[in-house]
DNA sequence: GTGCTTGCAAACAGTTTGCAGATAG
DNA sequence: CTATCTGCAAACTGTTTGCAAGCAC
């Protein structure tokens, strides 16, 4: 996402469409979640949000996630054996790139996964309505120092 | 996988090479995973065992499947809103097909993937170790019943 | 003022672990 | 015989929920 600002109003926008109250907490997250280029967790969100306002709790963090999850403006990658991640930046799914190492996660370009979707859905009868993909490897600089 | 028996062999005598004991629970286990033509958890797992060895723990379940996962014989697809599903029979990386209104899980024919990884290997700069290829969406049968 | 939102703490679910007794080799 | 394995129960972790007090509108 280029532009943080805009891409907070335009979540601040939704969530009072629905009507949603907009809070100090909910604007701070909506800017972390606007500004952030990574992936990053509840718990590093919440972190960022205490710096701000120290009362603010985790479930709340948690709280409003769900609300943009639900909106569709936010993507959530869970792993079963770590935190999940959220992308306020690209809400639709894309491939990831893992260290398996740092547990840094980017985006790769990948461009044939429409393709490979409507291959599946006609081979299995399946209607697809979403996916996943994940690299898990050694990123540039995990590999030098391994 | 076409021949459980074999499959069976095959698994406990990697167990042995390893220096692993051979028990009645982990010959019971064995014998579902390559039996199971399926993704099942480890409750499900758990269940179809006691039915043979009532005093059997879901402890010593997991135990065993840690095993083999250690020794790659035995695919883990974890899930942070779901129990984790295992496969025996595919113990390598593929693609999968799950139903979001049944949870049905299946395997779909999917050539290009190892294409597509060196493609994003080269691009990246990562050494891709493995990857996780999901589909969501609903299954023929409940299709229907939508 | 009304009722959505917050923050706390307790609950939750699946998985893992510690340990004493049982057992495979 | 001895080290591994089992079964139980407690611990663990990230996430969710119930509820009284607070605050957006």
């Amino acid at each position: 996402m280029r532009d943080p600002d805009a891409r907070f109003q335009q979540l601040a926008l939704k969530l009072k469409d629905r009507g949603y109250r907009m809070t100090p907490q909910r604007a701070a997250l909506l800017r972390l979640i606007a500004a952030s280029e990574g992936h990053p967790s509840a718990a590093h969100l919440y972190e960022q949000i205490k710096a701000q306002f120290p009362t603010t709790s985790l479930a709340t963090v948690y709280k409003t996630l769900t609300l943009l999850k639900e909106m569709g403006e936010v993507l959530e990658l869970g792993f079963s054996d770590d935190d999940n991640r959220y992308d306020g930046s690209r809400p639709y799914p894309h491939p990831h790139l893992i260290c398996v190492r740092c547990h840094k996660i980017s985006d790769p370009d990948v461009r044939h996964m429409d393709d490979l979707t409507e291959e599946i859905a006609a081979a299995s009868g399946y209607e697809i309505l979403s996916h996943r993909l994940d690299f898990y490897g050694l990123c540039p600089e995990c590999r030098q120092r391994a």
